[in-house]
DNA sequence: AGTTCAGCATCGGACAAGGG
DNA sequence: CCCTTGTCCGATGCTGAACT
């Protein structure tokens, strides 16, 4: 997919910006920048998006993506409905690998760092431990200033760079040649689908959107995601079901349907194929994980 | 819940036309 | 000349029914 360049503020008294965002929902589209990015979520629920991956987020959510990455963060549909009980809100730190210099990163100390912002250009989930100590650093920079905010990004950066409770986010890099031009078409197929993918969603319809015949729409879509529509699709889906499966006391055949799935047997093969197991599986899964991180 | 299979729908490669 | 879009058509994916 195409998505827009993102133009980031500079700051006038930092290297680097650091930003705390707090509105009804989320409203910044599929867009990438030039500046890596360390995304902790505070509050509120939805999809992921980073490269060619879909994931669920929710509070305590941190990644860090990398230079030029398409990314974006779309709340769940009840973030929409005007609930003033509900609220989006994120701390951002947003930094260039020059920000103390064009040649500090290849400084020998700054080995480790500069292979951990490496592994960010496919995104970066922290997990585990690590998040939480990452989290409770990321929550204390927004309060220092000068120096302290400096080597506090350093120390987080640190962090992440000792450890292995990471796991990369997307298999494909940044969008290098990406169109920059006509960002708006495909946010209008994005948008079209995550407020109808619990519904029946026809090729045919999606490119009615934007004016195109059914080939040349799956060609266009294609050569701008990197993935065909129906996968674009599904991977929402199964994502959604998922979401389901840890947190709703359905049948699978339930949250198949509620899933946008007509088909027990294709959603069966379908999330057998992107999770590697089955439904009952995965839920059987997080639910021992669970007990057995209760017990620990 | 999960598997298999036949029939239909969609995908995507090859090629061509049109516009800047 | 390059890029975008349309058409054709074989390959592949998706659906729904029947079954374990």
């Amino acid at each position: 997919m195409k998505a827009i360049l993102q133009k980031v503020p500079e700051s006038v008294d930092s290297s680097f910006a650091v930003q705390e965002f707090r509105s009804a929902y989320f409203d910044t589209p599929w867009h990438f920048h030039p500046e890596y990015e360390l995304v902790y979520i505070l509050e509120s629920e939805g999809k992921r998006f980073v490269g060619d991956k879909i994931s669920n987020f929710k509070p305590g959510d941190l990644v860090l993506l990398g230079s030029n990455l398409p990314h974006w963060y779309r709340n769940d549909a009840i973030y929409y409905n005007d609930d003033p009980s509900l609220k989006a809100s994120s701390i951002v730190i947003q930094f260039t690998t020059d920000f103390l210099g064009d040649t500090f990163l290849l400084s020998p100390e700054m080995f480790e760092i500069h292979q951990i912002l490496q592994k960010a250009q496919k995104g970066l989930e922290i997990k585990g431990g690590l998040s939480n100590k990452v989290a409770k650093m990321v929550r204390e920079i927004t309060d220092l200033k000068g120096m302290d905010r400096l080597l506090q990004l350093l120390r987080i950066l640190n962090a992440i760079s000792k450890s292995d409770e990471y796991r990369l986010l997307s298999n494909k890099g940044p969008s290098i040649g990406v169109n920059v031009n006509d960002p708006k078409r495909i946010n209008k197929i994005y948008e079209y689908v995550m407020n109808h993918f619990t519904e029946p969603i026809t090729i045919n319809e999606a490119s009615e959107l934007i004016h195109m015949c059914p080939s040349t729409f799956c060609r266009y879509f294609k050569k701008r995601t990197r993935n065909t529509f129906t996968f674009f699709l599904n991977e929402i889906r199964i994502g959604h079901a998922c979401k389901l499966l840890i947190e709703e006391d359905l049948s699978i055949t339930e949250i198949c349907y509620k899933s946008g799935f007509n088909n027990i047997s294709y959603f069966n093969r379908q999330f057998k194929s992107r999770k590697n197991m089955t439904p009952q599986a995965f839920r059987q899964e997080y639910y021992k994980k669970s007990s057995y991180s209760a017990a620990l």
